[in-house]
DNA sequence: TTATCGCTGTTAAATTTATAACAGTGCAAA
DNA sequence: TTTGCACTGTTATAAATTTAACAGCGATAA
């Protein structure tokens, strides 16, 4: 009996970084390369081959001996794993400087991922578009979010309206969170919760370059 | 003998944690808060009291019994241990969307990490000033970079000038590099890199979505 | 034809990171 | 004054993640 390929339990860093074998392998394949050997992949991602050929066997992917693994292939069978099937609808809450950004960047980026909708206070700029997300209301965000089936939430708010924004989107009933402000949420068990704050990451790099200073 | 503390070999995800653990305690502060417990820390931050307890073991750091962490005397230890103690300064390179967000969003924030300059090669915006950093030419950043002691670079300019942009910095002499555009660079082994994708965090807070769906 | 080379796929080992377990402590209430 | 309680600090254990080791394979070329 061949072994059961759920994909429950891949590990949480296998997960990350097959959507950046993605974006890698994509990048590749708009260059007009076909094939791709695993210290290529590496390479890209900073990485060991045997880190991303060791993801790929836990995906059950295997690629031709000489000629490494089709690219085309691989693409498809992440986006089989990674992305669901009937695609995943998006909001973004708070379109300032930062969620405009995003949206800006990642709209049409990907096919079952989609900003649908976002959502703010100022009369300013409810009624707008901006690259092709209409800005609504945040009053309407319950209609909305269960109109439009709309299953994640992007956190672009000032820092002081994160915690009542984080309220009002789990109890629309959205199932993911990404929170993008410098204040830390709670959400119930059944919410999958990302935060990343950049100073984190740039303090990060300034103690790490200090370091070598020393 | 006391243990000798050097914290070179602090785990890294310690490193992020301390930087985490500081926002949340300087906004404890602001609340007129002095004290705190490592459950209350690990509360905000999503984590266990015992990891807290350890990370603070780990840099040396003793609170009462009673009354838990002074939470002045914890911000001012983070900072001596991750903070440098003469500053260290930061450029951001391209200043459209997503740059000038970040520099919105980072001016202020801290005393030992400043923004001291922007890049970009739009003639428009090259001589003004964003939230009070100003957009020099890229020709310049060479003599600006040495000028004032530039350490690290934000890298925002559009994906098919992330090689270019990543070059010039290094051959400038910049020591670190926070790479916010979706194309992977290369720096030699001296110079201290961080890359960030929104859209490997979006993905994944999608497949775990869809993942609680099933 | 046979040896060599540079890949892949997989199991084993090492490292890193997180969790558990528990002794020690000082206040508070009995 | 003694017992219980709610913390801290530390060592021990477990889990997650990465790296190493190596067998197998197929093209290539001697
Ligand atoms: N994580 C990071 O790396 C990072 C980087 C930059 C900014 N930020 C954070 O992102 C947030 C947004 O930053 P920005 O520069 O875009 O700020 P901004 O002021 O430009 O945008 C905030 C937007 O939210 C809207 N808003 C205010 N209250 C709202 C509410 N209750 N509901 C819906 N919309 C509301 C405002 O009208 C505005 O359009 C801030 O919290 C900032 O600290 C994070
Ligand atoms: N990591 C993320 O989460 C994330 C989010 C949004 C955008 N992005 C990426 O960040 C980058 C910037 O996005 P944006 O929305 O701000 O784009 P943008 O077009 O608004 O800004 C790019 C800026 O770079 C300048 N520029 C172009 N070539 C340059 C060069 N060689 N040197 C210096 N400056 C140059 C342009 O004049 C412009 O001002 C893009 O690569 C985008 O893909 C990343």
């Amino acid at each position: 009996m061949a072994k059961q390929l759920t994909f429950k339990n891949l590990p949480h860093k296998t997960i990350e970084r097959l959507s950046q074998y993605r974006r890698a392998l994509l990048l590749c394949l708009s260059n007009g390369k076909t094939h791709i050997f695993s210290h290529e992949i590496a390479k890209i991602q900073h990485i060991t081959s045997v880190q991303v050929r060791r993801d790929l066997m836990l995906i059950g992917y295997s690629g031709t001996l000489r000629k490494g693994y089709n690219i085309q292939e691989l693409i498809d069978l992440i986006g089989n794993i990674i992305d669901s099937e009937e695609g995943i609808n998006v909001a973004i809450i708070g379109m300032g400087n930062l969620g405009r950004a995003l949206i800006n960047y990642f709209t049409g980026k990907r096919h079952k991922l989609e900003i649908v909708a976002g959502f703010d206070t100022n009369p300013d700029k409810i009624g707008n578009t901006f690259s092709g997300v209409e800005c609504h209301s945040i009053t309407e965000l319950n209609k909305i979010i269960k109109q439009k089936d709309i299953k994640v939430g992007i956190i672009t708010v000032p820092a002081d309206q994160t915690t009542e924004t984080a309220k009002t989107l789990v109890k629309a009933g959205i199932k993911g969170i990404l929170n993008y402000t410098p204040k830390p949420i709670d959400v119930p068990d059944d919410v999958y919760l990302e935060e990343y704050d950049m100073i984190t990451t740039l303090e990060k790099v300034a103690f790490y370059v200090k370091m070598s200073d020393e």
